[in-house]
DNA sequence: TAAAACTTTCAGAAAATATTGAAAATACAA
DNA sequence: TTGTATTTTCAATATTTTCTGAAAGTTTTA
């Protein structure tokens, strides 16, 4: 397997698990292309490396930017815009972490935190079942976000320390 | 709100979310209704509730039941089928995690040690470069996927005496 | 100021995903 | 068995998401 082959082949795996992921293909090959590269590109170069328009190609950079996973490079003497990928894996993956927490954790709790004072008071046997279910799911989501957010705001040595403490 | 509107609001705020964690909007909804009541029910109810299809009630149920957060269950004297919720949160975060981790985690493994091995020789430096970044990503997500194996093992008390090691 | 180089937007097309509903398969009762 | 109740399957349809490409917008150069 040659270097271009190698670095075909996580482009194509990256974007295949970016849908896992809840990430579009098109972005997660566009973060991809950028890992794989050594020296900044351009858009024409992302348009023609991964065969998408010139549109897919913006609106992948500028979520991208928007998540703070990519930067833009000015490069002195050319007008165009070129971007690097932010390559500690690190500081990325955090950006994630909290971007889906914000997705996927935040939203609920106050539904569910509504709906657990909503039921509070309920006197019949359905109505205390209902709220020993929410008060149950309202309680753990609040522990896990709780700590998801401690290690979010973790810098590496610490998250790996904490994570440590797990494993033993 | 009556203790109707907010088994409703459950409902559809579940469903709604379930597009942020991948999983289908029915799917959510038909588990959400089976958390809210407190007796089984069949699919003609879940199918009147929830106002889906047949062929979709049966395809929800079933993905329910082979995550295993969802049991038939017999009724005697009754020829159709009934189903709950597992109700204990615990039980099935954690089978949904597992399933995340290997629908998220897993597949990317093999393919980075894969390209790892493949990059270790090259002498350029786009070469090093490139199996720089590779490395660091995998050394990264093998990390993450050990610990998601310890705490997805674990039973609630460990859990929780783990996160808690997290907090602090 | 105008033209050229480049970026952004967005309506419509294409692709992917979810849902329906009726037919086929299965399970049960008489 | 045979008929009836129930579940499962799956081709057709509907919905949602993604992508394209050209027009509009912006910045730079001359």
């Amino acid at each position: 397997m040659s270097l271009q082959e190698s670095k075909q082949k996580f482009i194509e795996t990256w974007g295949a698990l970016g849908s896992e992921w809840g990430v579009n293909k098109s972005v997660a090959q566009v973060q991809a292309l950028l890992l794989a590269s050594g020296n900044p590109i351009s858009t024409d170069e992302i348009m023609e490396t991964l065969k998408i328009s010139r549109g897919n190609a913006n609106m992948s950079l500028r979520q991208l930017l928007d998540y703070g996973i990519i930067y833009k490079k000015v490069i002195a003497g050319d007008r165009k815009e070129y971007f690097v990928a932010e390559k500690d894996i690190f500081k990325w993956a955090m950006k994630i972490a909290l971007m889906r927490k914000q997705r996927e954790i935040d939203p609920i709790m106050s539904t569910l935190q509504e709906i657990r004072e909503a039921t509070r008071k309920d006197k019949t046997e359905e109505g205390k079942d209902f709220h020993q279910v929410i008060s149950e799911i309202d309680t753990f989501t609040s522990q896990i976000g709780a700590i998801a957010d401690k290690l979010i705001q973790s810098n590496r040595s610490e998250l790996l320390l904490k994570l440590l403490k797990v494993i033993m």
